[in-house]
DNA sequence: AAAATAATTTGATCTATATCAGGTTTTTTT
DNA sequence: AAAAAAACCTGATATAGATCAAATTATTTT
């Protein structure tokens, strides 16, 4: 029998898989008061921004409901950097002194739920409490971690690679399931791969073809699991 | 007179340019003493390994002198993330419970004395001084915001504006001169734009020849600032 | 249900940049 | 100083994936 050691376990691609976060848990009864206190809970559409690169960042977000996507704007093109889950924090990056703009814009997939959270306040506790700054920079880490995944992909693998990735980062972390219905549309993938929508369109084709995934119209069906993540690391 | 304003500042892409860390100023006595009971200088030659991407990070780095840069090591080529002047963390991100591991490799440009300090120490000093956790805080953003800004350069710009914002960074944020001797070989100019060193080799043959810089071997000067500026946003 | 709009697929072409191969210069070693 | 090795430059060619255009299929609106 073969002993196989994983050696650089990649990070995910697409999404931050941290647990969901109870991030109430290391606050005092005063603390978690203060935070209520200054928080408030927004509902945002389908396609809405939830936050606009540059602008000045009053609060720290975090998604209670929803699926949202993190991106750079720029004079090019448009980069995607995540996927936000529901019970994740979006934007902790601005927590940052003499910055206090976001880095970044922030759109919703669906119709989603933010509470967002006052800078000051959220700052003043993380100054008082070391054991949720602690916490917080271990979430930092798995974002950070979790960009420098996204970045070699982005980089250093050519399309097929890209679009195994992007498929198994779907299956495991947003939908946790091999089959699922992908409420994303062809353009929404090329964004997330950084290809055009039409190479997105040929590599699902092919991926078809070699009976690698099952595709009807939007529902994708992992069938072969292993080739997929060979076609990842290779490709 | 235009009045012009600023939006989207391009963070360096190269480069992390915080301040230089003096990161004993928010320590009391007591952890200063702590943390340089369990910390030690280490020197090493130009091209060596100072940590290696999947090894166990039992120590945060902390680099006192020198030149190294940090690179994710793959299937396919390495991808440089940054280069880290003296007086400057290079590895926070391992401060992360559950994955004491570097994420990154880290190898120097230039012989240089990195100070290793014990990971549990520099934990437990972050665990119990909020200050402190702040400031690192901080730091991981600058960190952040400085990749986003490589992620984007590498992804969204072609040759022509890689090329631009490495010869920029490099100028502002490790020589501070518009002129400067390079000691760097168009190889590592290739690694570190993401493209091949013939190609690096011809469009700072295309600069020189349209003047935007002097170029006599490995010494360069930038003689229109703007125009680089320019290539580098819409090229 | 029909019409209109949007998304997807497919094939043909184009283009930026890599790769390859050769010669030249610079640097290092002997 | 000569020889060897490394780095660099230049032109020719190859290629992955973009772009363009036109046809088809889904979805939304009327």
């Amino acid at each position: 029998m073969e002993f196989k050691t994983k050696h650089n376990p990649a990070p995910p691609t697409c999404v931050v898989s941290t647990p969901h976060i109870d991030y109430l848990e290391f606050l005092s009864e005063e603390e978690t008061e203060l935070l209520r206190a200054n928080s408030r809970d927004v509902k945002y559409k389908k396609g809405e921004v939830i936050a606009k690169q540059g602008s000045f960042a009053s609060h720290v977000i975090f998604l209670k409901e929803g699926l949202v996507k993190v991106y750079l704007e720029g004079d090019q093109k448009d980069l995607i950097l995540k996927i936000v889950t529901n019970n994740h924090f979006i934007s902790l990056s601005s927590v940052f002194d003499g910055n206090d703009s976001f880095l970044y814009s922030v759109s919703t997939y669906i119709d989603s739920v933010a509470t967002l959270i006052n800078i000051d306040t959220f700052k003043q506790i993380i100054r008082s409490n070391a054991k949720f700054a602690t916490q917080i920079i271990n979430l930092l880490n798995a974002n950070t971690a979790q960009i420098y995944g996204r970045f070699y992909c982005l980089t250093r693998k050519q399309s097929h690679g890209r679009v195994a990735d992007i498929i198994m980062c779907l299956s495991e972390n947003i939908f946790g399931s091999l089959s699922f219905k992908l409420n994303l549309t062809r353009n929404d993938l090329a964004d997330l791969t950084g290809l055009s929508s039409e190479s997105v369109t040929r590599i699902f084709k092919e991926f078809k073809d070699s009976s690698i995934i099952e595709l009807d119209n939007k529902n994708i069906k992992i069938l072969d699991y292993e080739r997929l993540t060979d076609i990842s690391t290779y490709g």
